[in-house]
DNA sequence: CAAAAAACATACTAGTTAGTATGTTTTTTG
DNA sequence: CAAAAAACATACTAACTAGTATGTTTTTTG
């Protein structure tokens, strides 16, 4: 009867940890939605809780600030989707060139998380918040750091295998490849088209050939 | 006599245009750096008064919103500086690999009016505007299909006298090029720093030479 | 099951925003 | 030089903003 009793207790106390939980990732979900489309400055917390349908008094339980609610955004959102979508995918494949190409091109024609429209989540923040938010800056720097640090480890592997020549530099086309990335985005975002991502890849695929 | 007063009326008028259109201009390059640093919907009508110290009543006599201002930047700044700072130094060179590699590097390290820590103005733009104004998007692609248009003439130039690999697809090397540019400006606002730049341009210099 | 804490709800506020109404001054024109 | 138009100045407003004060309901705990 105790121990049932404690069973009980304990699962009362997940299922609201996870209700309240699901609560505030719901909001997350939704504000990133909201800001990934329309940008930071312009989605107010009166359209956070008019699409989410929580109340301010709920929001405001969850986060202390817009600010606070932006940075989770960053570090409980698109620092997972990095890890998953920007950094597993450059491990397991046997050649780094193929995997870096590979993976430009899932980004840019297949990821369902990005939008052509919408641009680069990263970039777009970065854009916005950078000139005046220090803590955006810090924790837009820590992802962009480590996708730097896997691209990086990627083609010193690819260099030690072999398959890329020894004289390249891996940190210049690291950032050369990231830059890249972050362009082309931008001009999908301006264009509102995927037309530009094929001559894109195209010579991406060309640059990544000549390192070879 | 009459002659004189001619003259004098027409110089009145002159003088006065001129006191209006500089008026105006004055409005447009304050409100320009306020925007470049801060970011357009951070930057209010009050803050450009503030610094142009003209009265909202100045301002909105020569615009009549702040989306006409900002267009007025787009097309009366951006797109002058554009021509000059971005195409003209394309056509006087011999080698037009050499132009564009000498072109980013004097953008990225030289060039004054372009400010590591703000990033490129028309990407700024672009990342903050093109979501809910289409004006802005078109503006913006105006002045990026001419970047685009020049770059691929001097390719194609160099295709004609030998320089450049007849098989280079000078429109895929434009995209990429243009791309890595704007990558390496958000780069470079988000790291606040122009260090980044030095590796980007050598390997823009690798993969220019694997060009020719 | 009562007390307390967690989770949410409602009504408000103080500050800021773009834009306007209504002037005055300066310049132009016949 | 008088009338009119251009150029600027001041005081306001209505809408929106992030955030708060003060609740109520739901859940947890001893």
């Amino acid at each position: 009867m105790r121990a049932f009793t404690e069973y009980q207790t304990q699962n009362l106390i997940l299922q609201t940890m996870k209700k309240s939980e699901a609560t505030r990732l719901m909001i997350l979900q939704k504000a990133f939605e909201l800001i990934y489309a329309k940008g930071y400055q312009t989605t107010s917390i009166d359209d956070i809780i008019a699409t989410t349908k929580v109340t301010k008094g709920a929001f405001y339980y969850h986060f202390k600030t817009k600010d606070e609610m932006g940075l989770a955004i960053i570090n409980e959102l698109l620092k997972p989707q990095l890890t998953a979508g920007f950094i597993a995918p450059l491990q397991n494949n046997e050649n780094p060139l193929d995997a870096i190409y590979q993976l430009m091109q899932h980004l840019l024609l297949e990821n369902d998380f990005l939008k052509v429209e919408y641009g680069c989540p990263a970039a777009n923040f970065t854009q916005e918040m950078t000139p005046w938010h220090s803590d955006f800056s810090l924790a837009l720097h820590e992802i962009t750091q480590l996708w730097h640090t896997h691209i990086i480890a990627a083609i010193e592997k690819g260099q030690q295998n072999g398959q890329i020549r020894p004289d390249v530099n891996a940190q210049s086309v690291t950032i050369f490849v990231m830059s890249s990335y972050w362009g082309i985005r931008n001009f999908g975002k301006l264009e509102n088209s995927k037309t530009m991502y094929i001559p894109y890849l195209k010579e991406l695929k060309s640059y990544l050939d000549s390192l070879r």
